[in-house]
DNA sequence: ATTGCGTGTCAACAGTTGTTGGCATACGGT
DNA sequence: ACCGTATGCCAACAACTGTTGACACGCAAT
């Protein structure tokens, strides 16, 4: 305890431990929890599993901090309410283009209960949060929020999992104009139509 | 070759077959492919391991006969047409109860490669041909199938698979009078709405 | 009674997994 | 120059995996 820095310096290791973790999450995402081996996570980053289980814990602690994933909701009360459909898809699609966490954490949650408790907290958080921000009944928030995220884990499971090939040949462009009217309606219409 | 029996008479392990296989889906289904272990499986069905191998000859050949599932899609071309997202989303949702094959395949083909094609075979094959049946634009055909399957397989993956309280909850009923629009936009429906 | 075959068990194999402890090296402060 | 600590590698462990072969029992036909 001799005079900590107050702020924590950059560690040596900084590299090492980004390298484990980008490693960590294209593995997650290729292969899943159960076959992404530290073995191969480590020979990706070009070090010994051992330093894997010295910065991380554990699988499981490596898999929560490759996990991490925030689904960066932007404020959709400035949002024209005829518009929120298209603006979450459109959000969702660029959010998921270029960062394979949430493929990794879709993977994951298939088998491993732990990450799927983390994507229940994910979407009952962030996105319910989001889709009360604005006003309408909250008796209906969780349910029009949990039916959203059953249109977008479609999206992605189909697209970026199986890979059914309708889904993926799709441009982004159309797809937007196929299911913002979903999202549209289960955001702010009622049931029945 | 001594005069086999015309039809393939019934043997007498018909009923560890069965067992193994019952046991088999309700393993890949609560844990998914890998930690769904053949030796509990056997257990489960009370016999030995090796069994499995005999009858099965290996995990994959076990998966894919355990695996083997119909979606039963009812012919839809005497369905009104304005009916036909309703029927759809209701025949989904009572063939999920009570087989859990499909919650099976769903687990698994996040992580097994073989699993995942058999979920495209089936969505591309079954559902794509019932969609064409009924005469839409062919062109647009298989993309309508696409999307149906998204919302479809969505709706299992957050109901069975990561468990949304939100969808869990949700009495089938309601899940109709919501998702049923859906799939009917993405059935006759344009782009845009 | 004896033969053949289907059914089942047991023990063991070879490989892989997550995980651990010991040992070398290099850095940073004194 | 010295020393504590951080960083890294190596070898090994114990557990578990799918898979295999040898062996025992029981049934049906000869």
């Amino acid at each position: 305890m001799t005079v900590p820095a107050p702020q924590t310096q950059p560690r040596r290791s900084d590299a090492t431990r980004a390298a484990i973790l980008r490693a960590a999450r294209e593995r997650f995402a290729a292969d899943g929890y159960e076959r992404a081996t530290i073995r191969a996570i480590a020979a990706d980053a070009q070090i010994d599993p051992s330093m894997v289980m010295r910065y991380y814990g554990s699988k499981e602690g490596l898999f929560a901090a490759a996990a991490e994933f925030d689904l960066r909701l932007p404020d959709l009360t400035p949002v024209p309410p005829e518009q929120l459909g298209e603006t979450l898809v459109r959000h969702f699609l660029s959010r998921w283009d270029g960062d394979e966490t949430l493929v990794a954490l879709l993977r994951a949650a298939s088998t491993n209960p732990g990450a799927a408790e983390r994507m229940r907290d994910i979407f009952a958080n962030q996105l319910t949060t989001a889709v009360a921000a604005f006003g309408t009944d909250p008796t209906t928030t969780a349910r029009r929020a949990g039916l959203v995220a059953s249109q977008v884990l479609g999206l992605a499971f189909t697209r970026y999992v199986v890979r059914l090939p309708p889904m993926v040949d799709t441009t982004p462009e159309d797809l937007v104009s196929w299911i913002a009217p979903t999202l549209q309606r289960y955001l702010t219409g009622t049931p029945g139509s």
